[in-house]
DNA sequence: CCTGTAGTTGCCGTAGCGGTTAATTAGCTA
DNA sequence: TAGCTAATTAACCGCTACGGCAACTACAGG
């Protein structure tokens, strides 16, 4: 019965991307595999509070989870990563003209007859 | 006493661009300034909930607002955009290496002598 | 079977989000 | 001045996020 429940991608994404201790988990995946255990070393956080993070991480789709005896090790899936840079990248052209808009105003201030008054 | 509160912009932004309409609202900035009534029109919101949007928007540093008249129009700043892009393309070498394992992973199983059988 | 190690689940408290309605501020215009 | 339009603020509600602790599951090895 999964009625227009918009799964929204790309916000969960953004979401998960929201929080520095995600993000620097996601850093140390980068490197390469690694169990919860050695996630949890750099911070000064609980276990139970990072086995929380990496799920958060599994349902937006940026780790994947192996098992080998007690382990569950995660490794990086950098597929929505990819997705939130493509869809940064469409803003491009705005950011490359506001360089041109910023002379543009530039030039207006210069060439205007007198402006702030207040009144 | 703003003793040890690390702002986290990039965190910032991220939250920003975690809700769907707050994305909506960028998108439509993108085409050109606009006021709060004119972004709120395409929404079934309520005018305080998109002004509390453009708050959250504003203080991520996605928006700047002027003041024209009653009306406290918006425009994109699209600089935390160009971020968050860069941040991502941190990752690049990490999902184009995906495609190497991935030609890996078919040469493996082209050349394996069978596969996908259940036990 | 028992013990140790790895990790998850459940519950709780605090805080913040996302939405509403009602009231309020700010500026134009008659 | 009064009244209209634009937008924000205030107060409130339900829900979820993030942290903790305690209990639990799962597997390996003696």
């Amino acid at each position: 019965m999964a009625f227009l429940i918009e799964s929204d991608r790309l916000g969960e994404t953004f979401a998960a991307l929201a929080n520095s201790t995600r993000r620097a988990i996601l850093a140390r995946l980068a490197q390469g595999e690694a169990n919860v255990n050695d996630l949890a070393e750099p911070f000064d956080l609980t276990l139970p509070a990072i086995s929380k993070h990496i799920k958060v991480l599994e349902h937006a789709g940026l780790v994947v989870r192996g098992q080998r005896a007690q382990y569950r090790p995660c490794t990086l899936d950098p597929s929505p990563l990819e997705e939130i840079s493509t869809w940064a990248e469409q803003y491009r052209p705005v950011w490359e003209a506001r360089f041109d808009r910023m002379n543009d105003y530039i030039t207006q201030l210069s060439s205007a007859p007198e402006n702030g008054r207040k009144r």
